[in-house]
Order: structure tokens, then sequence, then C-alpha cells
DNA sequence: TTTCCTTTGTCCGCTTCCGTACCGACAGCT
DNA sequence: AGCTGTCGGTACGGAAGCGGACAAAGGAAA
């Protein structure tokens, strides 16, 4: 496509966004690098700025009052954070962090707030997306309920795969125990059936895709739907489906 | 509070609008009687119009391609659906049905959306309002992933004691075992864990509510943020809460 | 090389919850 | 009254996952 060379970017979002929109904020775009577990956003605290990712994926938790927490949502360059701006609120309940070390452009509340009030096209594509963030959490919510955790883990990686270049996925087992709100060995065990079945590849820090097809088989119904939805809010193709 | 009688809604919403904003679409607001198990959406259908319910509980619910499903918020007299007509959004893979029966106000969807794009101060208070059900789907998510069967079905008996006059509140095990993605004995045995403890009173198809402070402590962290994120959100409280 | 820390692998007993099945109780109907 | 369908209670074996603890293995630093 030949507006990807022609914006540059990244981002799925801003890739789509026509130049006479674009141009009206971004000269407020600041780029930066997010080293992993970076803190984008605490629960409860006003946000300052708003983070469109080129690449790496950030992960949206919540966490209860005794301390329980649970991953609600990834974003990677698919998408942006935090979209209770894009709703006009100022701070929400959740802590967003780096998972995966990655660059993103990130521009003031106040500016994104002024563009999303006087551009019509802006507005409707990131509510779009909030809506698709939304879709997602919905199927967490369903596969926290339903899934096995093998299941779970399988739907999980085939996420991050989609918003990752290459293979790798690197991050421990213990990382992944919280994302999943299991026990660490859990983990452990379940990506041993992964291995077995030739899907993955496990080493120290790092889960390589081997089988992404046969991965997707595995995840059954657990994968897929919001994705597809993803595809038809944005009108961008999420990561490297063969399906 | 003398705006109740005022505007004569008992929406939380509706209610929560000027005068000046509710004028451009009272008269395209249409009372309807609602029954129970009444479709109001179903998954990636169009939505024809847009509900503001006066009583009543409607319950949003997930469904995989494979037939498991899940619950993942309830709406009563504090909210309307579909959040999706507020992002701009046509459709979703939602299904909203009447949980139990009730009134509620609609309007075409097209309306709505009119009046969103004109009225900023409509368009304010019903983001903020898309924002609460997220938040509550989040906190959908994290219980479906930590907590036991007992602690769920007590949140969840609250959040339909917050939306439902009086302490009765109607429906079958087999239905909560529905909602909450559990199978039908367990609530069963649930129930009776309840029961025991005097929190409740369950007979054939009613659950009533004997001891709500009681309840609020045995859902522990189950129950409560999101309710406090509603009320920080819209400025109105949530239910008949003692806390 | 040795030390230390992080990450991963494994084990055990225990609890929760599922799948399934069956029976009794209640309510509405004829 | 008796019939029938819905709803609730109970039981039992088994699987999944937890809590907790500990040992091995990899990597980094001294």
């Amino acid at each position: 496509m030949a507006d990807v060379w022609q914006s540059g970017f990244q981002n799925y979002l801003l890739r789509r966004l026509p130049q006479t929109s674009l141009v009206r904020f971004e000269t407020y775009l600041e780029r930066i690098e997010v080293p992993r577990s970076h803190q984008l956003s605490s629960p409860h605290q006003p946000m300052e700025h708003a983070y469109f990712f080129e690449s790496g994926i950030a992960s949206v938790v919540i966490r209860s009052p005794e301390g329980q927490h649970s991953e609600i949502g990834i974003i990677g360059r698919d998408g942006m954070c935090p979209t209770a701006a894009i709703l006009g609120v100022d701070a929400d309940p959740f802590s967003i962090h780096m998972q995966m070390q990655g660059d993103a452009y990130r521009i003031p509340s106040s500016v994104l707030k002024a563009v999303l009030s006087e551009d019509r096209e802006v507005h409707t594509l990131f509510a779009r997306y909030t809506q698709a963030l939304a879709v997602q959490q919905a199927y967490t919510a369903l596969s926290n309920a339903v899934h096995h955790i093998d299941e779970r883990l399988a739907r999980w990686i085939l996420m991050c795969h989609d918003r990752v270049d290459g293979e790798d996925i690197s991050l421990t087992h213990e990382f992944m125990a919280v994302m999943l709100a299991v026990r660490r060995p859990s983990v452990t065990t379940a990506l041993h059936v992964l291995e077995g079945k030739k899907l993955i590849y496990s080493e120290r820090g790092v889960v390589s895709v081997r089988n992404r097809t046969g991965l997707e088989a595995f995840a059954r119904d657990a994968y897929g739907e919001c994705e597809k939805e993803y595809g038809r809010l944005i009108g961008a193709s999420l990561g490297q489906s063969t399906t």
C-alpha cells in the first residue's frame, strides 16, 4: 500500500488517518522508546499523554483492592492507549505497562482532546478502536471463564504474535502467569503441552511460534473472533494471521 | 432530588441531562415494556434502537463460535445499550437480552446518532457511561479469572440488587448458571452457602437479599470497585449500597 | 572459577469445580 | 384428581488447577 510509506507510520490507526487530519497534530507527536515493564499509566492517576505504538506490546491490567490482578487487553501497533481519553475521561482504574519494549508516538492528552473535538474523522476512527478494544476485553472475560489454561495460553501467544515482527516473544513464565492470572508452574506445564505438539519452541525467556496454524487450531474458539471484529472496525488486518 | 420529578425519568442518564439537551430528542423517546428474556440485540445484527432503562435488568452476553457464553455486563436504570451506538458502530458481537422484565425508553439509532453529533453535553455523558460499562466488563473479566463461584454469585446478586426495587430478584438457578458461566448445580450449592450465612433467602425462582452488608463483606474484593467508578463518572450513586 | 540471582522444572496433597445422572418438589393444566 | 413440564437438590467419580516448597539449570558478575 502506497500510503504506508506516505505517512511513514507503523501504527495502524495513524496510517488510516487522512493527511488532512494528520497535519492537525503531527507536530505534537513525540517519538519515544518505551523500555520493557515501563509503566505508562497507573490506576486512578490522570494521564498526561496518549500513546500510539509503532512496535512492542503494552498490556492493560486490572487490579482488585486485595491485590489480585488480570490482564484484560493487549495493545501493539494496532492501537493506542488509554481509550479513556477517547471517551473524555481523565483517569481510569487500569494500569498499563510495557510488556515488550518498543517505540511509540506520544501526544499530550490536552492536544488529543482538542483534535478529537475538532476533527470528526479522527474521532470516528479512534472511537471505533475503542470499540475494538472493548470487544477484546469481552472475549478475554469469556476466555477467563470457560477455557482451560493451555487454550488461554495459546490464545495469548497468538495475540502477542500478531503484534510482533518475527516469531519470538520474549517473556518469562512468571510474567505470563500474571497476565493469565494463573500460577507460574501452570504456565510451565501448559508450555510443555504446546511444545510437545511442536506448536512452539520455548527456551529461557523466549517463546517462539513454530506452527501458527496449529496454534490457532489448538486454541479452538478462544482465538479469532475479536481479531475478525478488529478487521471489520478498523479496516486493517491484525498481524500475521494465516487463516 | 428535585430534578427527579422535574424530568420524570427514572433512568440515571436521562435524569442527568439538562433540559436543553433533553428537548432535542424527548419526542423521539418511545416508552415500551420489555418482557423477560426479550432479545434486544443479536450478535452482528445492526441495531435499530437504543434503549434507556427505567426498570428491569438487561444482560450483555458474549458467545464463542462453539457456543460457550458468559455475561460481561448488566444494565438497569443506571444505563443504556448498546454502547456501540455511542462509539459510532452499527453492530457488535454481543447479544443483549432482558433478564428481568421492565420498562425502557427506546430511540431510533439514527436519531441518537444525530443528537450525539450535535450536542456536546449529551455526547460527553454517554461517553462517560460507555467508559463505566467498560470498567464493569473489566472487573467481570477479573472476577471470572480469580474468584470462587460463591463470591462471584454474591457479586452478581449485589449488582442485580443495585438495579431493582425491593429485595427480590426473580431468576432460576439455570439462568444464573448461564450468566456466571458455571454448572447449574454449582449455583444451587453456592446459594446454599449464602443462605446458610443468612445473607439471602432463596426459594423457587426467587432470591431475596436479607443482609446486604453481609453480602458485600462475603463478596470481598469482587464487589464495589466498579460501582465506585460509576459514581465518579456519572455522578449518581448506583443502587441501594449501604456502605 | 566461584558466587549469586533469576528462571525453569517437578512434586505433593488438597480444594474446587465439572460432567453426568437421577430424583423429588412444585405449579399449571385438563 | 392426575399428568406433565420445569425447577431445585443431591450424589459421585474425576479432572484441573492451586498453594507451597524445593531442586536444577542458565546467566551475569566478581
